[in-house]
DNA sequence: ATATGTATAAATGTATACAATTATACACGG
DNA sequence: CCGTGTATAATTGTATACATTTATACATAT
C-alpha cells in the first residue's frame, strides 16, 4: 500500500481512503465497499470498517446504517463559508499567537517564508504545488503557536477539508506573491507583540483569498 | 441499555459511553477497555471498538494505538478557549440566519423563549436544567438557520464539548433571565432584517457568558 | 407491459478466534 | 535493596465466521 507506513493498519487505510477521495479517485456519491476495498489493499473487512468509521466523523463520508458508505460531496457553498469562518478564526489565532508564540516557532516561520520566496522564483511547473504546501504549513505553524489546542484542531480541520477542493483553485502567480507578503508582515506583527495588528492582518489575509476564489468564478 | 434504542449496536455504545463520560462515571484519565465495557453491556468487542474510535474524532477519548482508550480531560483553558471561539461564530452565525431564517424557524425560536421564560418562573429544582435545556435548543436552532452545514456542525460539536464541563457551572438566576432577554433581542434583530445588530447581539450574548463563568471564578 | 412477490445474492452488523503487542509478576544477579 | 530479564497474563489489532438486512433477478398475476 505504498508508503503509508505508519501506524496500525487501519489508520493506513483511513489515510489511503482519505488520499483517494481528494485526489478524485472515488467521488461524490460514490460507494466505498468494504470487501472491495479490503482485496485492493490486501486487508480484511475489520480495518476498512473502522477506517470509514472515521473518515465519517471527518465528513469526508457519510454512512448509511445497513446499507452502505458513500463520499461525501463539499459544495462550493462549504468551501466558501470554511474561508467566512476561517476570515474570523485565523485572526483570533494570530492574536494569541502573538501572546504565546516560542523562538522556534519565530524561527520555523522565518524558515517557511525564505523557502516561499525560493519556491516562487523557480517559476517551475511544481511550484505552485510547493508554495501551497509552504502556505499550509504556515498556516499550521501559527495554529500551533496560539497555544489553544481547540482553535488548532479546528482550524486544521478545515483546511483538510478544503484541501479536496482546492485542487480545482488555481493560484495566480500574482496571488501567491501577494500571499507571501502578507505571511510576512502577519509574521512581523508578530515579532512586534502587536496583536492587534496581526489579528487584522490574518483576517485581511483569508478575506484577499476569497476574493482570489471569487475571480475565478468559484461560487 | 437503558433507553438508547435507535439505530445500530454500535452507536447505542458510542451514546451510552458519551453519556457516562459527560455525567462523570467516566472520569479524565480513565482506560477505557474493549472487554469490560462490552460485557458491562452485553455486547461484543466490535461494538465498543467503533464506539471508542468515533469518541476518539469527537475529542472526548484518547486512543493511544496497542495501548488503550483513554477519556481526554477537557480543561478550563479549552472551555475558555471555546467561548472565544464562540464570541466570534455566533455573531457570523446570526447574520447569517437573519438572511437564511425560515418562518417556522422563527415561530421555534418564538416558542423556546417563551417555555424559557415559562421554566424561569416556576423556580424550582430542576428549572435550572430545563433553562439550560432551552438554551441549547435556541442556539441549535440559530445554527440550522444559517443555512451552513459547515458552521452549525461546528458550532454543534463545541456545543457538545463544552457540555461535560458545564455541569459544574452554575447559572445564576440572575444570569438566566439576562440571558433569556438577550434571546429576545438577538430573535427581533433578526426577525427585523437587521444582520448587524443581530450578529453585534449574539456575539455580546456569548461574551455575557464569558463573564458569567469569570465571576465563578472558571479560570 | 407494469407491478408484485419470492428466491437468491450481496452487503453490512456483530460475534468470535487468532496474532501481535503491552503490562505484570517474580526470579535472579548485582 | 534495586535493577534486569523472562515467563505469563491481559489487552489491543486483525481476520474470519455467522446473522441480519438490503439489493437483484426472475416468475407470476393483473
Amino acid at each position: 500500500m505504498e508508503d503509508y507506513q505508519d501506524h496500525s493498519l487501519s489508520s493506513r487505510v483511513f489515510q489511503k481512503i482519505r488520499d483517494d477521495i481528494i485526489k478524485g479517485k472515488y467521488q461524490e456519491h460514490d460507494e466505498l465497499r468494504e470487501n472491495t476495498i479490503g482485496k485492493e489493499l490486501g486487508v480484511s473487512r475489520t480495518p476498512v470498517r473502522e477506517a470509514l468509521r472515521q473518515l465519517e466523523l471527518e465528513g469526508l463520508v457519510s454512512i448509511i446504517p445497513n446499507k452502505g458508505a458513500y463520499v461525501t460531496g463539499i459544495s462550493a457553498k462549504d468551501v466558501k463559508d470554511i474561508y467566512a469562518i476561517r476570515s474570523t478564526l485565523e485572526g483570533l489565532c494570530a492574536r494569541w499567537a502573538t501572546e504565546n508564540i516560542t523562538e522556534e516557532q519565530l524561527d520555523k516561520l522565518d524558515e517557511i517564508v525564505l523557502l516561499s520566496e525560493f519556491h516562487m522564483k523557480k517559476e517551475g511547473k511544481s511550484n505552485a504545488e510547493q508554495v501551497a504546501v509552504m502556505d499550509g504549513r504556515f498556516h499550521t505553524v501559527l495554529y500551533e503557536a496560539s497555544g489553544s489546542r481547540i482553535l488548532s484542531r479546528t482550524l486544521i480541520d478545515f483546511h483538510k477539508y478544503v484541501q479536496r477542493a482546492r485542487k480545482s483553485s488555481v493560484v495566480s502567480e500574482e496571488r501567491a506573491r501577494k500571499s507571501i507578503r502578507e505571511h510576512k508582515q502577519i509574521l512581523r506583527a508578530i515579532r512586534d507583540k502587536d496583536a492587534e495588528l496581526a489579528e487584522q492582518l490574518a483576517n485581511e489575509h483569508i478575506l484577499h483569498v476569497i476574493q482570489n476564489l471569487r475571480r475565478q468564478g468559484f461560487e
